[in-house]
RNA sequence: GGGGCGUUAACUCAGUGGUAGAGUGCCAUCUUCACACGGUGGAAGUCAUAGGUUCAAAUCCUAUACGCCCCA
């Protein structure tokens, strides 16, 4: 069965995708009797279809768990999606409103349904995309982060952490969206780039006589004000601290006069500020300090309220400008000056974020982080890279209490419930019948939902029947083994997993987290939709396939950093896949028809140096590629694969073997370096398979099989330095081998090719070779490559010398380990050749005096390991031969 | 303001002490029986700058410049 001419993965990919399904090759087996190993998907959001991230992200997940499976291990990959409170609400509203509808006007339940809708919808697509992309997750476990499962984790953690009187219910100062009317945690608050404002001056009165200015860049929250500060120790107040001044809108509130080292600043302006504790978290906590009253001036979609007497129900920009028109008017105005200003916005919505006194239930985070720290810096945790350490611990050192209710509709319900008759607050796993104080059953549950991060953070072990940790995935698969995402939520999502599993789930979730960048568009712009550059992946995976788009993706990503994905390099990777494709079918041509072939197995006495060459770079590669696997670099091990197949495997292997099959196979050398070409390709499929794997599968599928072979490659051995998976001879010597083919065929190839070229020769015009070895054992080896060396370089006839070359006119390069030499017979361009000469003469004088001026530096042959000064030495003497050659040559020339 | 990361060929990036690398692009050439998504050959870098350590620095240290990111 041959392979179609032309490279086009639209023919096999769905039909692969489907094989491997059917084989149910991607299912755990926590009864096998083999080690595991486990990674939990980072949960997509139901908000939308996946993105070119979400691809790199999986790419790389699927890339260490298939590698681990072709490992032997018991591999599983957990698959799953994430509600995503906020975000989800938010675009169904938007949904509703393009409708003319309102969340308000269905009412809750109705509201959930339809959002329910919206995630089967999504939850579809982005499943088949995942199946689209190749991913090997054991869909029978997939989960989602509101099942009652999860549910009941998350109620499970809430209680506790509640009865650890971790978790507290508060009326404190918060970010509140006005856009959408919830409470926000500190992350996420964007700060914008700093905007030129204003800092707008007025006078406040003070009771008694004379006035003290204080200046705002935002004059409305001056209806919430319930105090002027100054420092202690400024001068110009020391006299007015404790008296009262007098408030222009609301005469009657008491607004002291008090001295405040923290706030108050002597430097600047007059050193007098306005407190408002109920809208400036510096404020509020300057309020507190000094037991100062707390009025809220704000409705839940930023308007003034009832406290803003005259000023009620305007917008917050609206009450600035009339509230600057009355003081003008009243004559407090004491001038502005510009300054910087950068306001808080909601992530999600872009509003402008309100600091807004709230009663929200809160989770203390230092008992929490002390452990999660230490798991880090202890490397229980390890990152990769390492230098996400530092910002890890910078902000588990600073962390704040987390606001984790939300005003929303679509999240887990908070498990609290109040009594309406005694004001009893009941914090439980399951619905109270009845008041646990008074016996009331007048009760309702909080009306709100959990930060979605709150049920995030449970993830690792939710997702294996946690808090049921009698579970046997439980027991079997946490902690997991490796958590690969962006460094975007390190603190949104990987802090707090690493906080709640150590405290829940008894044990570090995780024992590797592996950071990538972002993808860029190929000027290295972020993608969004605003510019237009983002880049699907279902599209480019139809343009180019879905291999070329993994391999772009895991050769680009070196860890975290951020990569340029172009279409460019979409199309060179893909290119190397066609080439690849028709390596395997230059291979299959060679088979008889009737697929009578048998690879041999065990052919270590026949092999000659070819195979020994051929088996040596592939014995390296596998070297190599474990290594990269294993340090998660798998920009290494795709280039190196990418290098091998196309530099060494077609290049040199596939061309230097083609005289063996000039008879077709049937001679027992033909078969024996089929068997090697089969071989290799066979171990390098393995070694490509976790980063291409429907082109890989597809190839093997097509490779006369060996008895024992698997019936697919997705579960076939992957070669390891210790077994190289195929049968190929390991007892030997690599580098000889190496240098063997190196210097004795592709040196003499390559030399008589750049001559022949130099010299405006057509490749396919024959020539006459003369070879002359400038080492030991040259002729010899020379001999034995012959035929391969005339085929490749299409010398009519090859004669190899041991003397320097006649008198006659040629074109002639002296290499490192043979001289080459093309007679012209008075065809020859003298000056040409002499031009090429001295330039080659002049590149190695220039050589020499650097190693010269070295060697005759003594510090240098004193101190240098001796090694290092042995090669210098040698190098010297060779490149002084090469000259000596050189300069004969060119005085041949006349 | 604090912290982090980066600066290597036209572009995108590897390269943590011992002769500067890859892919793409570029130039020339070839429709040689796996592949023009190809073959062959070639040009191309004061490794941001300035100091320092060292026999030896792209690599280690210090400072500066520029760019990006996070936190306040």
């Amino acid at each position: 069965m041959s392979l179609e001419k032309a490279f086009r993965p639209e023919t096999y990919e769905s039909r692969v995708g489907k094989m491997w399904d059917d084989a149910e090759l991607f299912r755990a087996r926590p009864d096998r009797d083999a080690p595991s190993f486990s990674l939990v998907i980072p949960p997509p959001n139901v908000t939308g279809a996946l993105h070119i991230g979400h691809a790199l992200d999986y790419t790389l997940q699927d890339i260490v768990t298939r590698w681990h499976r072709m490992r032997g291990y018991d591999a599983l990959w957990n698959p799953g999606s994430d509600h995503a409170g906020i975000a989800t609400q938010m675009v169904v509203e938007r949904q509703l409103r393009e409708q003319g509808r309102s969340r308000q006007e269905l009412g809750r339940e109705a509201f959930v349904e339809e959002v329910w809708k919206w995630k089967e919808h999504y939850h579809q697509r982005i499943v088949s995309t995942l199946r689209r992309l190749g991913c090997s997750c054991d869909w029978s476990r997939e989960r989602f982060t509101l099942d009652p499962g999860f549910s009941k984790a998350v109620r499970e953690t809430f209680v506790r952490l509640y009865e650890d009187g971790l978790i507290y219910r508060g009326t404190r100062l918060i970010n509140w969206s006005p856009a959408l009317r919830t409470s926000l945690s500190d992350l996420e608050v964007d700060r914008d780039e700093p905007e030129e404002g204003e800092l707008w001056s007025f006078a406040y009165a003070i009771e008694g006589g004379g006035e003290i200015v204080v200046a705002t860049t935002r004059p409305e929250t001056m209806l919430g004000d319930t105090a002027v500060a100054v420092h202690p120790d400024d001068e110009r107040w020391k006299d007015v601290i404790g008296k009262h001044v007098i408030h222009p809108f609301f005469p009657e509130r008491e607004i002291p006069i008090i001295a405040d080292a923290i706030l108050a600043d002597p430097e600047t302006g007059t050193g007098a500020v306005k407190i408002t504790p109920a809208h400036d978290f510096n404020d509020f906590e300057c309020g507190k300090r000094h037991g100062l009253a707390m009025i809220n001036i704000l409705t839940e979609d930023a308007k003034i309220n009832e406290n803003g007497g005259p000023f009620e129900g305007l917008d917050c920009v609206e009450a600035r400008k009339a509230i600057k028109n009355e003081l003008e008017e009243k004559g407090f105005f004491r001038g502005t000056k510009k300054h910087m200003y950068a306001p808080g916005r909601c992530q999600r919505s872009g509003c402008i974020v309100e600091p807004r006194l709230s009663t929200q239930w809160f989770l203390k985070m230092e008992e929490l982080a002390e452990p999660a720290l230490e798991a880090v810096r202890s490397k229980t945790i390890r990152f990769v890279p390492e230098s996400w350490e530092k910002t890890y611990f910078h902000w588990l050192e600073n962390i704040q209490d987390w606001c984790v209710s939300r005003q929303l509709w679509w999240g887990h319900r908070i498990p609290a419930w109040f009594c309406e008759a005694c004001g009893e607050v009941m914090v439980l796993r399951e619905a109270p019948e009845a008041c646990a104080s008074c016996s009331s059953q007048r009760i309702r549950q909080d009306e709100d939902v959990l930060d979605t991060w709150f049920s995030s953070q449970l993830w690792p072990f939710g997702v294996f029947g946690w808090p049921n940790e009698d579970d046997k995935d439980f027991a079997r698969y946490y902690p997991t083994d490796v958590l690969v995402t962006g460094f975007d939520i390190i603190f949104f999502w990987v802090a707090r997993m690493i906080m709640s599993g150590l405290r829940l789930a008894g044990d570090v979730p995780f024992r590797t987290v592996l950071f990538h960048g972002m993808v860029r568009d190929a000027e290295g712009l972020k993608m969004s939709k605003t510019r237009g550059n983002a880049i699907d992946p279902a599209a480019i995976c139809d343009e180019h396939g879905v291999d070329a788009v993994r391999f772009t993706l895991a050769a680009l990503a070196s860890p975290g950093s951020d990569l340029a994905l172009s279409d460019e390099r979409l199309g060179g990777y893909r290119a190397f896949l066609n080439k690849l494709w028709n390596a395997a079918r230059f291979i299959l041509l060679q088979l008889p028809e009737d697929e009578s072939f048998e690879r041999l197995d065990d052919y270590a006495d026949e092999a000659d140096d070819l195979d020994r060459y051929l088996v040596g770079e592939y014995l390296d590669l596998v070297d190599s590629v474990d290594k990269a696997y294993r340090a998660f670099r798998y920009d290494h091990a795709s280039q190196q694969i990418y290098h091998f197949l196309w530099n060494r495997y077609c290049d040199w292997s596939i061309e230097l073997s083609k005289p063996d099959f000039s008879d077709g196979c049937g001679s027992r050398r033909a078969q024996l370096r089929l068997t090697v070409l089969l071989d290799v390709l066979d171990g390098a499929l393995r070694l490509l398979h976790p980063i291409a794997p429907f082109i890989t599968e597809e190839l093997w599928q097509h490779l006369p099989r060996r008895a024992g072979d698997p019936d697919h490659l997705a579960v076939a051995q992957m070669p390891s330095p210790e077994d190289p998976a195929v049968p190929v001879p390991t007892a030997f010597d690599r580098a000889a081998a190496r240098e063997l083919v190196a210097s004795w065929l592709i040196e003499p190839v390559s030399g008589a090719r750049a001559l022949k070229t130099g010299a405006g020769i057509s490749p396919g015009k024959e020539v006459i070779l003369r070879l002359r070895p400038r080492r030991e054992g040259g002729a010899a080896a020379i001999e034995r490559f012959r035929e391969r060396i005339a085929h490749l370089v299409r010398a009519s006839e090859i004669t190899i010398e041991t003397e320097p070359p006649r008198d006659e006119a040629a074109l002639t390069q002296v290499l490192e380990s043979v001289e080459v030499i093309i007679p012209m017979a008075g065809a020859l361009d003298l000056e040409k050749e002499r031009l090429r000469l001295e330039k080659e003469q002049a590149k190695i004088e220039k050589e020499l005096v650097g190693c010269r001026r070295k060697l005759e530096n003594p510090a240098f042959v004193d101190r240098a390991p001796e090694a290092v000064v042995a090669k210098e030495r040698d190098r010297v003497s060779s490149l002084e031969s090469r000259l000596e050659e050189l300069v004969r040559s060119l005085e041949k020339l006349g």
